[in-house]
DNA sequence: TGCAAAATAGAACGATCGTTCTTTTTTCAT
DNA sequence: ATGAAAAAAGAACGATCGTTCTATTTTGCA
């Protein structure tokens, strides 16, 4: 944190005035290095995540790989905005092409269930992160606070649309049902990547189906079957982090 | 794991047949030690836990804590273990006092809730372990998996002992219910510990009747009421660390 | 009280960590 | 092609880790 002119210097994109060329070295192996990060914090945590293991496995020095962020804590940061990133795309806005409701919140728990472990092999690091910061300060648990909580909050807003829309109840607490769904994703990911038990994923899917029964709306039921087929797209611009709210 | 001679020397309890001392000095030590080793890896867990730490809290040389285990992996294991015996007796043989279904069911809820994050000062080994050891080998993570399996036992059967009683229904899968009261504790955990969720552990209340209602039983209602009264005390020798089926 | 054994302390080891500094290589506009 | 700037490598630092070895203190039975 003594000098953040290292960082600043690969952020700003420089020779972006000629249009040759998009993205410099630097930016590239930047890239890469965040790339390779993810795979192995994904694997043994944020805390495991050392300079050295991202060195060897991208094939550079520690120095090279050190002189991109300044610091272990950048590199954690820019980790946890990569996660976001990836995150916001495959889980949530591929779920807004889904109208508004129960499909679209179906959708969301699908996504976050294949993104999450349905492949087995790479964790969650907002799952292995929330216990690695439980009780630390500082930006690393800001940055992974900050993503998670953004995330928490797109949940919520599609629970209330799927009360709006009559497919909940309105009568429930809508932060109660994603305290629900969000208990089933993170039994699922205790289950099936540390016990290994493969019913798991069934688990997860039925306590889901659960869920939306025991808080199903009273207008639901004939507007469910059809409501997949017209969806509308809603495509949404990708480029500002903030969250959205439909 | 050169040498488990250390490790044997202080568990066989030597000067037993003299009735003036049931502990000697390197007893009192190790179970010293144990305290403040499960303290520690309460709030940083498992991975964190240094013996260098643990020397500084107990006032010892690093040496002197190391001689009474030989290695770390066996101050982790020491840990586990020690955290095994409290949560059984703390949570399931505390709720052992109720009588058979839901109201023991309900029991061992709350004292696991107690447990777990009632004070969010102390973080939970299961949980914390469970992500720190997700996709590594070794004696730890069998001790820890060995541990979280004989709980998850005990309460799958008292799951499937409140069906047996009338009180949840039989047509349901116990495992899946067992799922869902899992997820629950560990979304208590997440959101208090982690996000600082004042509403956490009414939420996980919340959840925890809705599953009650959602798998009641046919013949529950009445008997409900007195349930708890006439609990018989059932005293279960604490002796075995083997699972306990009533 | 004395003495062997147990318990603890102390120093040092190799390894790994994040970080800093210096030097070499590569990039890229001119 | 040239030369300044960016990128990457290399060596070394202090700190901390688990562990080993040796010396010292404490324990507890005779």
């Amino acid at each position: 944190m003594t000098d953040s002119q290292i960082q600043r210097k690969t952020e700003a994109s420089p020779a972006a005035e000629n249009g040759r060329r998009v993205l410099i070295k630097g930016q590239q192996t930047k890239t890469a290095i965040i790339d390779a990060a993810l795979g192995l914090a994904a694997q043994i945590g944020l805390e495991g995540l050392s300079i050295g293991a991202v060195a060897e496995v991208t094939g550079m020095s520690k120095s090279g790989v050190f002189a991109h962020f300044g610091s272990r804590e950048e590199l954690q940061i820019s980790v946890i905005r990569e996660y976001h990133d990836r995150f916001e795309s495959e889980v949530f806005y591929a779920a807004m092409q889904k109208p508004r409701g129960v499909s679209r919140l179906q959708a969301l728990f699908d996504n976050w269930m294949v993104q999450t472990s349905a492949e087995i092999d790479s964790g969650c690091i907002y799952i292995s992160g929330a216990v690695e910061f439980d009780d630390r300060t500082g930006p690393v648990r800001d940055a992974l606070a900050s993503s998670v909580t953004t995330w928490q909050t797109a949940l919520h807003r599609a629970v209330e649309l799927a009360q709006a829309e009559g497919h909940l109840s309105c009568a429930a607490d809508a932060h109660q049902i994603a305290f629900e769904i969000h208990g089933l994703i993170l039994a699922l990911h205790y289950e099936a990547r540390f016990l290994r038990n493969p019913n798991a994923t069934e688990h997860a899917r039925q306590g889901f189906q659960h869920i939306l029964g025991r808080y199903a709306g009273s207008s639901a039921s004939p507007s469910l079957a059809g409501a997949v087929k017209n969806s509308k797209r809603v495509t949404v611009p990708r480029a500002s982090r903030k969250p959205v709210n439909d």
